[in-house]
DNA sequence: AATGAATGAGTATTCATTCAT
DNA sequence: AATGAATGAATACTCATTCAT
């Protein structure tokens, strides 16, 4: 492992440390209420160093975004390489998958409903705001592949594949938001995991021809 | 009418005036961009005038989810009242309740999301928020009494009526919010009623029992 | 007086007891080294306010500049109004004139350097910036006038008017600077007075035909 | 050569890169806008090697100037040994040393002008601060040697030599400070030369007894 | 009741300087 | 000697909120 090699693997090293006391710290607190100087301390460093390996605050936070999207992107398309399974196998692999990227990082619905603000992609760099649109065409292009194949198969409703996808996705992440909302105005816990049962369930119901 | 009553009066006029002002603000710029002064100038009154009617900005912002809850409230309940309407009638009234609501105040669903925030709760007092919890409790009751009818009279599957009254509400708000994310994102449009119209038919094929 | 008028002039006082702060601060301690805090602080204000009156540190500086300039300029052109004058009395005054600027506010040569950078210039609003410019444009045009009329007549010797006013203008934008320098670091005082006599005085010898 | 002395030569050569690198960052940028971070990219070396050969920015930025002065200085007292020349031949060799002094590096002005900070002179060390000093007395001591021969011999006006070495340096200061700023400001080029020459032209007639 | 000028705490970001390697 | 990652103090600017009029 050559000299380079090694500061280039320090680096990443870093980038992470910072991204988990980020991650850690909007949380808690949001996007607006967390402070650079949190953020830092979160990840014992000072708040300059963070500028060295972000360009600002934006940035750093939709690289949260970014990495969660990966993960999703991966988890979605080895759903879509299972050989053997029908689409309604594909669609049970789906939903055990979203179950995971939420336990990855229960944050990916609020990363995605704040990238939606105009105001904030301004300052992202054109760079990782292509990436950010990229993987997110191509997850929601490879969950609409799955209802593709049932559709096609005569198995699911006859409705644009995206479509399905769409509502899919925002059946998921409602259910996320909305109960992680009831969480704190109820005080109540733990009722997500059956809803999205509950949810999931009708949907797949509801997506069968007969 | 006494000099008290018609005082009250003003007084509530002023408020609704102000509360106009402000979503319009707020639906533009969003809840952090937005400035009181903003909101003062659209209501052409001066940003001090605020505080005689609202302690601050969070309890203003919360004001306005509140009369959108009550509306939704008023919508719900009148669906229920509907005497010779069988559940699958009902909750297609719902539905049509729900794309009221949204024309009446698209923020809704961010409204809700916003309340979401531990942090801005803390500046709410606890009347406004009491009542926002009882409203909300109310709606999704009302909802979930729908859903109930449908499952005593064997129409809906066998399912917990609030399991199915959230998962009804994350359905909805989770297309506005992902839709309204996706058009800033991918400069699509008018996706929207299509995509709901799709989200709830299946929805409701799932729900029935057969 | 209206309550209009009496505001306005109010608003003029505030504007004119945070130009005197600045200057006593940017005068110690140059632009830089200034901040927005120590002028609050020598104005009695809080620094929020300067900016009410103020758009940002480079506006509040370049609005000195803009108020010597307009006392430069009235001076000038009252020398040049001067009916029963011939060219060389009228360079006389000019020079009297150029004295009485400097005393008005000796910071105008480093304001005049100030602005220079272009970097500064990026950020004053298009129309302060057009109004120095024009000042500075009629300044030098109504010295240039007086060296044409000693041109013309035959009594100056025969050079581009405004490249003597140009020669004019440094020579005192030059020495200022050069003794106000040589003041800080050999810590003498009190010879500019002397240096400008023979400056102007050999000026106005070389200026001469014969 | 021992190696204590080629060490020395070494640690001069790499003196002179950094100041090769400041001086063009410089100016580009000015004093302010300029990063240690920029000079030693352009020095291609890394920020904290700049700090082994300067105590910090300013005296980086002082070093800049002694360099100027020290050429300066060269250039006056050699026109100074002119064995042949009478003062107004002197005179003239004065005018053209300082146009190359100006070509040799164009911000000689604006450096001695920026030593003008009181808050600057505060982090040179004693040392270099003294031999400026030493310089600037000195260049000025041999320019105005030239004006006490031509005093003397009654060729110039009867006025101190100082003074006149002032009023000389001023103006060839104040038309550099004033072109350049008005390059600026009102886009035009390449007057300088021509500016100087009538400046000059003025300055030495006037300086002529008769 | 209404105003709107004034406040001043809060924060992202920069950059000269240091120091472990 | 040279590095360059890390530091953290410094600062312009914003904006919710107050309060004298």
């Amino acid at each position: 492992m050559g000299i380079q090699e090694r500061k280039e693997r320090e680096k990443e090293r870093r980038r992470q440390q910072i991204m988990v006391a980020a991650k850690r710290v909007f949380s808690d607190r949001g996007f607006n209420k967390s402070t650079m100087e949190d953020i830092a301390q979160e990840a014992e460093l000072s708040p300059g160093t963070l500028y060295l390996y972000f360009k600002n605050k934006e940035e750093l936070y939709a690289s949260l975004s970014l990495r969660i999207l990966q993960y999703l992107l991966i988890r979605v398309e080895h759903v879509n390489e299972e050989e053997d399974s029908g689409p309604e196998e594909k669609l049970k692999s789906l939903v055990d998958a979203m179950y995971d990227v939420y336990e990855f990082d229960p944050l990916i619905i609020i990363n995605m409903f704040h990238l939606q603000s105009s105001e904030t992609l301004k300052n992202l760099s054109p760079q990782l705001m292509s990436e950010i649109k990229e993987l997110s065409r191509r997850s929601l292009g490879s969950i609409a592949q799955i209802f593709k194949e049932g559709v096609d198969k005569g198995i699911f409703v006859d409705r644009h594949p995206l479509a399905l996808a769409d509502t899919f996705w925002s059946l998921f992440s409602g259910v996320v938001l909305w109960l992680t909302s009831k969480k704190i105005i109820d005080e109540k816990k733990d009722y997500l995991k059956q809803t999205l049962d509950v949810a999931f369930e009708i949907f797949t119901r509801g997506l069968r021809k007969t």
